[in-house]
DNA sequence: TGACAAAGGGCAGATATCTTCCTATTCTTT
DNA sequence: AAAGAATAGGAAGATATCTGCCCTTTGTCA
């Protein structure tokens, strides 16, 4: 949907955040398949539907800088019995474009928050 | 469905034939998802639906002896950006229990070849 | 403000193998 | 012949990534 310069969509955001997250709790690296499955049990899981969709914004992110990846040795994965993987990180760009995002939105978090009041 | 012991399904009957053929076209090794292509582009389409039931029959036919398998280095799969596959080839045992099963049912075979002479 | 173009989202499917669960059929035994 | 056991088949989904097509939405420019 053609966004301004600069800007994030809220699943670019949520990739991002899900990633930061995972690096904190001691994961330095996720891949798409462990991305959708967080996505899904957040609150987020509207945002994703279809898998094309994520592999789509995840190349996103790697072609503007805020992710970069590496493939899985091939031989761990073959071990392992199961289609090889994808590991992304979340880059220092990426880490700033994350706050810049969620600062510039603060009206949309506010307007969020009021339903979500009136309902307890 | 419980066979008599000895005897080929009509499933199992293609792909030992399928695995010949390609043998004998110069293709030593088949995988899977070859072999389905394969069986859905001959006659014998109706006999595959889901591709479970076929590595069902893969198996089947490995542990009875009829096939054998090796795995396709990871890397050389990893180098064409896919999943990796097994090859499979027919035994010794597979082409005398593919000429047996023929043979065990040449009414079958005679009521093929007539429509198949007609429409020459 | 209206129109166009660019980009995102969903659907579908390719690639490859395997597992689980349920149903249907057939074989064998009594 | 009827009952029970064993097994094959189908549907669905897990695992993982990626592509193409089409539709929709939105940003930007005139």
């Amino acid at each position: 949907m053609r966004r301004k310069k600069g800007t994030l969509l809220p699943l670019e955001t949520s990739i991002l955040q899900c990633g930061i997250d995972l690096a904190v709790r001691g994961a330095p690296f996720f891949h798409g398949f462990m991305i959708a499955k967080e996505i899904r049990d957040r609150e987020d899981a509207k945002l994703l539907t279809a898998h094309g969709t994520l592999y789509k914004a995840l190349d996103r992110l790697q072609t503007s800088g805020l992710l970069e990846s590496d493939w899985e040795d091939p031989l761990v994965a073959a071990q392992e019995g199961r289609p090889r993987r994808r590991f992304y990180h979340v880059t220092a760009a990426g880490e700033a474009a994350l706050v810049r995002s969620l600062d510039a939105v603060p009206a949309q978090a506010s307007q969020r928050q009021i339903p979500g009041m009136a309902a307890l």
